[in-house]
RNA sequence: GGAGGGGUUGGGGAGCGGUCAAACCCAUCUGACUGUAAAUCAGACGCUUCGGCUUCGCAGGUUCGAAUCCUGCCCCCUCCA
C-alpha cells in the first residue's frame, strides 16, 4: 500500500474529533517508520456494543497503514476507575472480575482487530513493581490545581461531592502507560481528552517525545440523543444474534444513519458520499441503512448471516410475516382447555414465556397486541382446546408457538 | 467525635394519619401511522380466582386506620472538628 501522506490523513482523520497539537499527526506520520499507537480499555463492562467500536476501528485504519497498535488493557487503573464524565466515584473492580471482563474484550476487539499485528499489554505488569516512592515521584508531576481544572472534578468539588484521593491518581496512571509503552500516539473517547493529555506531560517529564493524541466522539445510541450505553439500554452489543443487530440497526433514524456510516462503516468517505447523494435523489433510505446494517452484521458475524438477517428482515416486516424460526414448546395437561391468558403467562415456559403476568397478558390482549395463528385476540376469556397447535404473538416482536398436549 | 439531611413501585421525584397501588417526569410496553423507520398521536405500566391481596430501607409499636406518628436497627449524604 504506497499511499501518500495527504491520502493516509484523510482516511486517519475521519470521524476523528480532535488531534492535539493539530500538525503532529502529520509530522509523525511523516517519519514514515512504524508508529506506536495506544489505546487504553477499562475492562470494566465485558461486553462490547458499536460505541465501543468507534475507537477500534480507528485502531483498524492505523493498522492497516502498518502501524503497530497496541491494545491496553487497564487492569490496574481499572481498579480505580476512571472518573472522566462521572458525577459520583465509581466503585473499585476486583482483580477476578477484571480478568474475566478481560478475556472477554479480546474476543470481541479481534473481529475487528488483526490478532497477528496487535499487541496487547497489561498495566498491572509495570505497575505491580512500581514502589510507593515511585508512585509519590509520579504524583509530584501533577498539581491540584491542575486536577481541579477539570470539569467533572471541578463541578463534583463546587457540587460538595466526593472526590476520592485515588481518582486523582487515574490520570498520571493511565499516563504513565504512555510513557512505559512509549506511544506515538494516542486514541480515546472526547471525555478521556484531559487524561490523554496528562500523557502528554508525563512523557515529556520523563523525557520522552510527546505523544499526539486524538479523540473520537462517543456515539450516540440508538435513541440518537443519548450516548450509547448497556444501563441506558440504548445499545447494539456485538454478540447480539445477527437478526437482532440488524434489526436495532434498522430502527435507528435516518439522520443517526449517517452519524452511524461515518463511524462504524469501513466504506470510503468517497462510497458514503456516494450513496448520501443516491438517497437524495430518491434511493429509499431504507435500503441506505440496509447496506449499513448488512456491512456491521457481516464483521460480527459473518457474510452469510448478514444476508440471511437481510432477508428475514424483509419477510418479517416489510411482508409482515412471521419469522422463519419459531420457538416451540410443548405442555402437557389433563383438562381439555387452558385459557389464553393462563397459556401466556404459563411458568412452564420459562424464559419463553410471553407474558409475565397474567395481569399482563390480560393486558396485552385488551391492547390488541395477541395473535393466535395471525388473528386478532380481544377476548381476554377466551379457552384453548387441549390437544392443539398453535402460534401465539404478543406485540411485533414475540412468538412462540405452542403445542397442547393430553398427558 | 459533633450537627444536620435522607432512604417511596426500573430511574428521577411528590406524598407526611384515611379520598394511596401511591401525583408528575423519564425509561419501558402496546396500538395507530410508517420504511419494524424517526417524529407524532392514543393507551398501558404491582399481583389477583376481579371479592380482594402484598408493597413505600428493616424490625417492632401507637391508632378504628400508617408510606405518613413513635422506638430500635441498617444504609447513604452534607457540614463542623
Amino acid at each position: 500500500m504506497s499511499l501518500s501522506i495527504s491520502e493516509k490523513l484523510e482516511i486517519l482523520k475521519r470521524g476523528v474529533e480532535e488531534i492535539i497539537p493539530e500538525k503532529g499527526l502529520e509530522k509523525k506520520l511523516s517519519k514514515n517508520k512504524p508508529l506506536i499507537v495506544k489505546a487504553g480499555f477499562d475492562p470494566t463492562a465485558p461486553d462490547l456494543h458499536l460505541g465501543h467500536t468507534v475507537l477500534i476501528n480507528k485502531l483498524k485504519q492505523f493498522q492497516d497503514l502498518g502501524h503497530i497498535v497496541i491494545f491496553l488493557i487497564g487492569d490496574f487503573t481499572g481498579m480505580i476507575g476512571d472518573p472522566s464524565g462521572v458525577s459520583e466515584t465509581r466503585p473499585i473492580l476486583t482483580l477476578e472480575q477484571l480478568k474475566k471482563n478481560s478475556k472477554t474484550y479480546q474476543e470481541q476487539i479481534f473481529k475487528i482487530l488483526d490478532k497477528k499485528k496487535t499487541k496487547i499489554e497489561f498495566n498491572s505488569s509495570w505497575f505491580k513493581k512500581m514502589t510507593s516512592a515511585d508512585l509519590i515521584n509520579l504524583s509530584s508531576k501533577m498539581t491540584v490545581a491542575r486536577m481541579l481544572e477539570r470539569d467533572d472534578f471541578n463541578n463534583r468539588y463546587k457540587g460538595n461531592k466526593p472526590i476520592s484521593i485515588h481518582e486523582f491518581i487515574y490520570p498520571l496512571v493511565q499516563g504513565y502507560d504512555s510513557y512505559e509503552l512509549k506511544s506515538d500516539i494516542e486514541l480515546g473517547g472526547t471525555d478521556q481528552k484531559f487524561n490523554l493529555l496528562v500523557g502528554r506531560d508525563i512523557q515529556k517529564s520523563f523525557g520522552m517525545e510527546e505523544q499526539i493524541i486524538m479523540t473520537l466522539p462517543i456515539l450516540e445510541g440508538t435513541d440518537g440523543v443519548k450516548k450509547m450505553s448497556k444501563s441506558l439500554n440504548n445499545y447494539i452489543g456485538l454478540r447480539e444474534d445477527p437478526n437482532h443487530m440488524f434489526g436495532k440497526i434498522m430502527s435507528i433514524s435516518d439522520d443517526l444513519m449517517w452519524r452511524y456510516f461515518d463511524l462504524l462503516s469501513f466504506k470510503t468517505s468517497e462510497e458514503i458520499r456516494e450513496i448520501k447523494k443516491k438517497t437524495e435523489k430518491g434511493l429509499n433510505p431504507m435500503e441506505a441503512k440496509k447496506m449499513l446494517s448488512t456491512e456491521i452484521v457481516a464483521r460480527f458475524h459473518g457474510e452469510e448471516e448478514a444476508v440471511s438477517a437481510d432477508k428475514e428482515f424483509t419477510n418479517r416486516f416489510s411482508k409482515g410475516n412471521n419469522p422463519k424460526e419459531i420457538k416451540v414448546v410443548t405442555l402437557k395437561t389433563k383438562s381439555s382447555e387452558i385459557s389464553l391468558v393462563d397459556l401466556l403467562s404459563r411458568e412452564d415456559f420459562g424464559k419463553n414465556k410471553l407474558c409475565k403476568s397474567k395481569s399482563e397478558a390480560r393486558r396485552m390482549i385488551s391492547q390488541g397486541a395477541v395473535k393466535i395463528d395471525g388473528n386478532k385476540i380481544l377476548n381476554d376469556a377466551i379457552l384453548v382446546p387441549n390437544p392443539s397447535e398453535n402460534v401465539y404473538q404478543v406485540g411485533k416482536l414475540k412468538h412462540l408457538k405452542i403445542k397442547l398436549k393430553k398427558g
